[in-house]
DNA sequence: TAATAGACTACTATTTCCATAGACTTTATT
DNA sequence: AATAAAGTCTATGGAAATAGTAGTCTATTA
């Protein structure tokens, strides 16, 4: 399961996508506008931003806005920052690899050949879909391929 | 992530179906030789004995073993007795649907629409793979389509 | 009837996740 | 220069999920 992390995270990035016109938002309106916490928010915002997702400016007038295009951030970044690993065991990780603890050769794993496989179904979607796609995907069901 | 039950449980079939020539295997045993807490292992079973995938036999002599055949038995079926929803979020699961907190509007929702794509895709792999294929990808690395 | 082995329930410990608090820094405005 | 607005950063607390343990009960075999 995705954690609120990641999912606030997305909430977040698809808002502020929506929000390039205007000038930067407020940690305050956007913890509003999309039912936030607003110090969780704040964290969350913090650790996209020190990725380069986001830029950000202190002071009166300040706030968030997207330091990258919408359609150049795919979802599979912001979930290995928020989430970290796609895969579902560790071994299988391709950023986060560890060994498992269960395992005793992992070369001939069938478990581990198995959730590779998953890994990269996966991959498949979240390496194709940006935060401009998850917005594209809002208003109707036609997709731009 | 799956959990150590999911991986305990998938470990525990896979060993009962290499087991089938030989007399049920008993929960001990089984535990030793996979590594698996013995007192957990056994919940484990119990689950995956209710859920019909296994047969049990109490008293002297008694033991597991498979109650199907391998190439019967998907690893979608475990993980969902095992961690419940193969989806990302509660609102794109199949089995275990339930709405997302978070969520206004379901239907529009670009989230959900990108998740239920990451389903599909894991679905596909999971639906495929039995614990007879598990363990056939464990000796060699030939895929018998 | 004693020993073996699973069935079932309750409980405890550990870890992860979610959220909040508060003090600090930067920027704009007056 | 002073004040207010807004982000930065670290620490901490509580709740929920996960992992594991204990003990009693029931069935089967010898």
């Amino acid at each position: 399961m995705l954690s609120k992390k990641t999912k606030y995270a997305i909430k977040a990035l698809v808002a502020l996508g929506k929000n390039v016109q205007n000038p930067p938002m407020q940690i305050v309106r956007l913890a509003e506008q999309e039912m936030i916490p607003r110090k969780f928010l704040e964290q969350i915002l913090l650790d996209l931003r020190n990725a380069g997702y986001l830029y950000s400016k202190k002071g009166a007038g300040g706030g968030y806005s997207l330091n990258k295009d919408a359609k150049d951030i795919y979802l599979v970044d912001i979930l290995r920052i928020t989430d970290g690993p796609i895969a579902m065991v560790p071994c299988a990780s391709l950023k986060f690899y560890r060994k498992c603890d269960e395992c005793h050769d992992e070369v001939t794993c069938g478990i581990r050949k198995t959730f590779i496989e998953v890994r990269d179904a996966t991959l498949k979607v979240l390496t194709q879909t940006s935060i401009a796609d998850v917005i594209a995907k809002e208003s109707n069901g036609i997709l731009m391929d």
